[in-house]
DNA sequence: AGAATAGTGTCTCTCAGACATTATTTG
DNA sequence: CAAATAATGTCTGAGAGACACTATTCT
């Protein structure tokens, strides 16, 4: 198809400062844009996505998974673009390089070029619902983390407080974390570190609503 | 991108005769394939979607979503194919042309060419899943239907047997259909009609699985 | 009247949600 | 010992799941 023009942008996805941040790269003008690449004929889809990031997150940290795909004949007035969107998690400790690209607060985006701002609405509404019966959400951490840490990743992208009690007899009910023989320290009574078992039933259950 | 040929494809899902069937098209040599179309530099993915069955299913008709975009380099061996695969649902009693395209009982599937047996696959267990927490199931019934008729809908694609009196509860209790004043009659007694409300939150809240 | 299908109510048990105090460490 | 954070248990109410009989129509 010499006239449609294939690319993949990515919406990356992070923890930082007490926030949930997006990584951006600058684009036209005054406005910011989501990273992307064009699709070479002999690489994966995947790849390409890799490559959008390339310099600024390393791959084999970033969780990648592929959320649509937008192919409107008028989302560019340039060029018939058709873009597959991979949606990108990273821990909040991932080593970054530096570049072009900035992290912004979600509630705080800049002007967005073209269609990002509704691709990264989309990417952010899917975000807060994979998280409620998925284990996407470990992805955001570090490998070790306190019950603290997870039930307030929790709270930040969910936008609303938990229950303490509730939210440990439930996460360790689940079999979804297990004991590290570690702790962390601080401030106050150390924490013990929990990992997250990818082994265990991801697909669990959920209430059904109709039948 | 001239090297690379963007298509979509459609995995068609309808009710017929007690069983989930899906169109397929006949493809290279003794095996079948999903309908496809080449995209069109002027068209909508949606629209190049609806081509692919255009002369067999009106299209009107169908409740179509993009399921998935497959983009492997080694997916078919002549070209690099990038394709973006669409879901579609039609009633039963949907119109239908005749043509080269046939339906195939789900668990009785001719050998399918390239990846399309496991595209596929992902389509049905999708179907089976969203019928789970959204309505999208009423896609498959006509516009009218009966209790038995919906309960026997989710049986047949959940693959197991519902309870009658626990069935009515839910589905009435969710407010998610509502009678109309006609029957269905037959042998035995008749059956009160009902209809699907689409405005009804179909988003109805499930239960989460961790926080 | 018999065959076929539609329609209806109760009990139990699990689990979500609300809620406050004690334990351990550091400065 | 004060400040900071971690860790822990109980009660209540809603709803999922199991279960069997009556009602209406047709032949």
């Amino acid at each position: 198809m010499s006239e449609i023009l294939l690319n993949v942008h990515v919406v990356m996805f992070s923890l930082r400062e007490e926030a949930l941040h997006v990584l951006l790269t600058p684009a036209e003008g005054r406005t910011w844009g989501l990273p992307h690449a064009q699709v070479q004929a002999t690489e994966s889809l995947e790849d390409a996505a890799a490559r959008a990031f390339a310099g600024q997150i390393d791959k084999r940290q970033a969780h990648l998974e592929q959320l649509y795909t937008y192919g409107d004949p008028e989302r560019d007035p340039r060029w018939r673009l058709v873009s597959v969107v991979y949606f990108a998690l990273v821990p909040t400790n991932a080593q970054q390089a530096s570049g072009k690209m900035r992290w912004f607060r979600v509630d705080k985006l800049p002007p967005l070029a073209y269609d990002h701002a509704s691709i990264t609405a989309y990417a952010l509404r899917r975000l807060r619902y994979k998280l409620e019966y998925s284990a996407v959400g470990f992805q955001l951490l570090p490998s070790e983390f306190t019950l603290s840490e997870l039930q307030h990743m929790y709270e930040i992208i969910l936008g609303e407080k938990l229950d303490k009690r509730n939210f440990r007899r439930r996460i360790l009910g689940s079999g979804i974390i297990e004991e590290t023989p570690h702790q962390r320290g601080g401030e106050g009574r150390p924490a013990r570190l929990y990992r997250y078992r990818p082994d265990a039933v991801a697909e669990v259950k959920v209430r059904r609503l109709f039948p």
